[in-house]
RNA sequence: CGCGGGGUGGAGCAGCCUGGUAGCUCGUCGGGCUCAUAACCCGGAGGUCGUUGGUUCAAAUCCAACCCCCGCAACCA
C-alpha cells in the first residue's frame, strides 16, 4: 500500500526590502499568499509558503549610516519587525529567508558559477561621456558634447563591471511567454513585458563597486552582486539550493511568484533569464497584483498616509483585515483603501451577514431542537429546499473555480450571495411560526437542516480567507475537528457527517460602532507612526515589492520629523542642526522640474543658493521677500543638476501632501539662529 | 511622442476580452417580520455608462480622435 504522495505547491511573496517597516501593501501580498496556501492545503496539496527580507544594497548601507548603526544591525531590526508582524497576524510562513544568511551567499555563488560556466557572465566595461559635476553619464555619448544639465564639458570614462548576457535570451524569453500564456498574469501585465522584451534586451550589469554592502562577486573582492541578482535568488535559497538537494528537488520550480506590479520586469524577464543561464528550471507563473491606494493616492511616507495593518487587526480582528483586503480588491487591479469602507464592510458582511446567520441558525436549533443537528427528511422536502441546496452545490463549484484563479473578490461575493439566499429562505418559511404547531415540527426540522447545511458549507468555503472565525463557527456547528484539515476537494459536501449536538451559540464578528472603531484605529495608527523603527533617509522602490509600492523617495521635512521620532535626542543632537532665518532674494523654477524652485536666500552673512521641492505649492513671485527657515549646515547636494546648499523647512500637509513653509509672525533679521 | 491605471445612479465598484433588457455593495425612502448581532425580508426613488465621430439591425462593450483624474520615473536635503 503505497500512499500517493501529495502534490506540492510552492508559492512565494516578494522578498521585502528592509528600507521600510512592513505596511498594508506588504501585508496584502503576504495574506494573499497565505490564503492561497490554506486553500491548496484543503485541496490536498503539500503547500509551501516562502517570504523573507532583502537586506543588501546601497540604500540599506546609507540608511544604516544615517541611523548611526551597521547595515546588518539595521537589517536585523527591520527583518525582525516583519517576522513579528507575520506572527501577530498568524500567517503560516514555512520558510523565511534573509539575504544576509550564509547559505544564501552559497546559493548566489552557485547560480552565478553555473551561468559563468555556460559563458553568460563576462567582465566588461561601460564607456561613455561622463559629466563629473553631475555624476552621470550623458545620453548621447559623442566626444566633445556638453552636459545637457550643466553645460559643462564631459569626459570619456570607462567603468569595469561584470555583465550578464541578457541579450542572448531575448528569443528564448519570447518563446517562453508564447508557449506559456499563463506565465505572466494578469494578461495586461503580460503584454507590458512582451512589449519590453520585443523592444530589445541589453546586457545587464550585475556587479557593483561603488559600495560594499552586498555579496562578494565570486572571487573578485572588489565587486559585489547587484541587489536584484541577489534578491531573486532567495526564492531558491529558501528551499535548499546549494544546501539541501532533496528539498530543492521536491519544491522547485515555484508554482507562483506572487509580486506587486512594480517589480514585474525583474521577475518576468531577468529572473527567468538568470535561471536559464544556469540551466535551472523556471517558475511556472509570475502573478502581479495591484496596489492599495488611499483616496486614489499612492501610499507613501512623505504623504503621511502610511497604513499599517496592526490597528485594523487589533480593533476588528485578523479575519476582518483578511476579509476586507481580499474582498475589496479585484485581484490584479488597484484598490482603494479607506477606514470607512473597512468598517462598513465589517458590519454589513461579517456582522450582519455571516455572523448574524450563524447566530440565528444556531439559536433556533438550540431552542427548537434542543441543540440536535437537524437531519434531512425527504418527505418534507419541497422545490424551494432543493433549489437552495442546489445553489449550495453550484456555489461550491464556482468558488473553487474563483479560488483557483485567485479571484478572491468574486469567490467571496459568491459565498455571500449564498448567505443572503438563506436569509431570504428563513423569512420565507418562518421556523419561528412552524415551531408553534406540533404538526409542523417535521417541516421545521427540514428548514433548519437546509440552513445548517448552508452554514456548514459557507464556513468551510470561507475558511482559507477567514480561518479563525470559521473555526469558531465550525465548533459551534458541533464539530471538534480542525477545519483546516477538512477537504475542499470536489464533492466534499456529499460526505457522511456524524450526528451531534451543536455547541453553544456565541457571536462571531460582533457589530461595531463606526465612529468608535474609526477612532480607535486612528489612535493606534498615530501611535505606530510616531514610535517604532522607521528608517528614514532610505528611498526609492528597489526590491520592495509590497502590495503598495515602496515609500516614495526620502522623507520630506515633516515626514522625517515623524519618521525618526523613535528615539529621543539630546539637546546636543539638536544643536548640530543649524537653522537660521533666511530672506528670499530671488526665486525661479528649475528647468524641466515640476517640483523644484531655485532660491537665493540671504542668511545674514551670505546669500545661499537653495533648491526646494515646493513648486507645487508656491510660485516664485509669492516667495520673494518672504522670511523662511533655512537649515544652513546641510551638506551640499545637486538636484536636477542644480546645487543646493541647505534646506527650506516646511510642513507637509496631510492629505494633499503640499508643503507649507514655516515662517515668522514678528519681524526677524536674516541670519538669526533658531534654537 | 517616457511608462502605466482610470472616468458607469449620492459613495465605492463589477460588467468591456467573447456587442443584444445596466448589475453589486453601501446610503436613502416606504412597508413587513421578530429566530438573530437595532439584525433579517419585501418594495420604491435615483444612471443620456467622460466627449465627439465611426462600424453594426444593435455599442458601457469594437474602432478613431479628444477631454479630465491618478500613479511611477525624472526632481520632494
Amino acid at each position: 500500500m503505497s500512499a500517493t504522495p501529495k502534490p506540492k505547491f510552492y508559492i512565494t511573496t516578494p522578498i521585502y526590502y528592509v528600507n521600510a517597516r512592513p505596511h498594508l501593501g506588504h501585508t496584502y501580498s503576504t495574506i494573499v499568499a497565505d490564503t492561497i496556501c490554506r486553500y491548496k492545503r484543503m485541496c490536498g496539496y503539500d503547500a509551501l509558503l516562502l517570504t523573507g527580507t532583502d537586506e543588501h544594497g546601497q540604500k540599506v548601507e546609507r540608511a544604516a549610516k544615517a541611523a548611526n548603526t551597521t547595515p546588518l544591525a539595521f537589517a536585523d531590526r527591520i527583518s525582525a519587525e516583519y517576522r513579528a508582524l507575520w506572527q501577530e497576524l498568524d500567517l503560516r510562513i514555512d520558510r523565511f529567508i534573509r539575504t544576509t544568511e550564509p547559505r544564501h551567499e552559497r546559493a548566489v555563488h552557485m547560480l552565478c558559477r553555473k551561468a559563468q560556466d555556460q559563458g553568460y557572465i563576462y567582465k566588461g566595461s561601460y564607456e561613455g561621456q561622463y559629466c563629473v559635476f553631475d555624476e552621470m553619464y550623458v545620453d548621447e555619448p559623442l566626444p566633445g558634447n556638453l552636459c545637457p544639465e550643466c553645460k559643462r564639458p564631459t569626459e570619456r570614462v570607462r567603468e569595469e563591471n561584470y555583465y550578464f548576457k541578457l541579450s542572448a535570451f531575448q528569443e528564448r524569453l519570447l518563446e517562453l511567454y508564447e508557449k506559456n500564456p499563463n506565465f505572466i498574469q494578469p494578461d495586461s501585465r503580460r503584454n507590458e513585458v512582451l512589449a519590453f522584451v520585443r523592444g530589445g534586451l541589453r546586457d545587464l550589469s550585475i556587479s557593483r563597486t561603488s559600495f560594499k554592502w552586498g555579496i562578494p562577486f565570486l572571487e573578485d573582492e572588489k565587486h559585489i552582486f547587484y541587489v536584484w541578482y541577489d534578491a531573486l535568488t532567495s526564492y531558491i535559497t529558501g528551499i535548499g539550493y546549494a544546501d539541501d538537494e532533496l528539498q530543492f528537488e521536491r519544491y522547485w520550480p515555484a508554482d507562483v511568484h506572487l509580486i506587486g506590479k512594480e517589480i514585474l520586469r525583474f521577475h518576468a524577464v531577468y529572473w527567468p533569464a538568470f535561471l536559464m543561464a544556469a540551466g535551472e528550471e523556471l517558475p511556472r507563473q509570475i502573478n502581479a497584483h495591484g496596489w492599495w491606494l488611499f483616496a486614489d493616492e499612492k501610499m507613501s511616507k512623505s504623504r503621511g498616509n502610511m497604513q499599517y495593518p496592526q490597528p485594523i487587526a487589533r480593533v476588528l480582528g485578523i479575519d476582518a483585515l483578511r476579509y476586507f483586503l481580499l474582498r475589496e480588491m479585484v485581484f490584479g487591479q488597484d484598490g482603494n483603501f479607506s477606514r470607512e469602507a473597512l468598517i462598513t464592510r465589517y458590519n454589513a458582511d461579517l456582522a450582519n451577514g455571516l455572523g448574524n446567520l450563524a447566530s440565528r441558525t444556531l439559536t433556533m436549533i438550540e431552542q427548537y431542537l434542543g441543540g440536535r443537528v437537524p437531519a434531512r427528511n425527504a418527505a418534507q422536502e419541497n422545490d424551494r429546499d432543493r433549489e437552495v441546496l442546489a445553489l449550495r452545490e453550484t456555489t461550491c463549484a464556482e468558488v473553487a473555480r474563483f479560488y483557483d484563479a485567485y479571484d478572491f473578490s468574486r469567490a467571496l461575493e459568491s459565498i455571500w450571495h449564498l448567505i443572503a439566499e438563506v436569509d431570504k429562505y428563513l423569512v420565507e418559511f418562518q421556523p419561528w411560526v412552524l415551531v408553534k404547531e406540533k404538526s409542523k415540527w417535521a417541516r421545521l426540522e427540514m428548514v433548519l437542516f437546509v440552513a445548517y447545511e448552508v452554514l456548514r458549507t459557507v464556513t468551510r468555503l470561507a475558511h482559507p480567507v477567514i480561518p479563525h472565525t470559521t473555526q469558531q463557527i465550525w465548533q459551534q456547528l458541533g464539530y471538534s475537528t480542525q477545519l483546516e484539515s477538512e477537504s475542499l476537494a470536489p464533492n466534499w459536501w456529499n460526505e457522511q457527517k456524524p450526528a451531534f449536538q451543536v455547541g453553544a451559540p456565541q457571536a462571531v464578528f460582533p457589530r461595531v460602532d463606526k465612529t468608535e472603531a474609526f477612532e480607535r484605529i486612528e489612535a493606534m495608527e498615530d501611535e505606530l507612526r510616531n514610535t517604532g523603527a522607521t528608517p528614514s533617509g532610505a528611498s526609492g522602490s528597489a526590491t520592495a515589492g509590497g502590495g503598495a509600492a515602496a515609500p516614495a523617495a526620502g522623507a520630506a521635512s515633516a515626514g522625517a520629523a515623524s519618521a525618526s521620532a523613535s528615539a529621543k535626542i539630546g539637546i546636543e543632537d539638536f544643536a548640530k542642526v543649524e537653522m537660521r532665518v533666511g530672506l528670499v532674494k530671488s526665486a525661479e523654477r528649475v528647468a524641466g522640474a515640476d517640483k523644484l524652485l531655485k532660491l537665493l536666500v540671504d542668511i545674514g552673512d551670505e546669500v545661499r543658493q537653495v533648491v526646494a521641492g515646493i513648486a507645487v505649492a508656491y510660485t516664485p513671485e509669492q516667495l520673494i521677500g518672504k522670511k523662511v527657515v533655512v537649515v544652513a549646515n546641510l551638506a551640499p547636494r545637486k538636484l536636477r543638476g542644480v546645487e543646493s546648499n541647505g534646506m527650506i523647512v516646511a510642513a507637509s500637509t496631510v492629505p494633499d501632501g503640499k508643503p507649507v513653509l514655516a515662517t515668522f509672525t514678528e519681524d526677524v533679521p536674516p541670519g538669526a539662529r533658531l534654537k
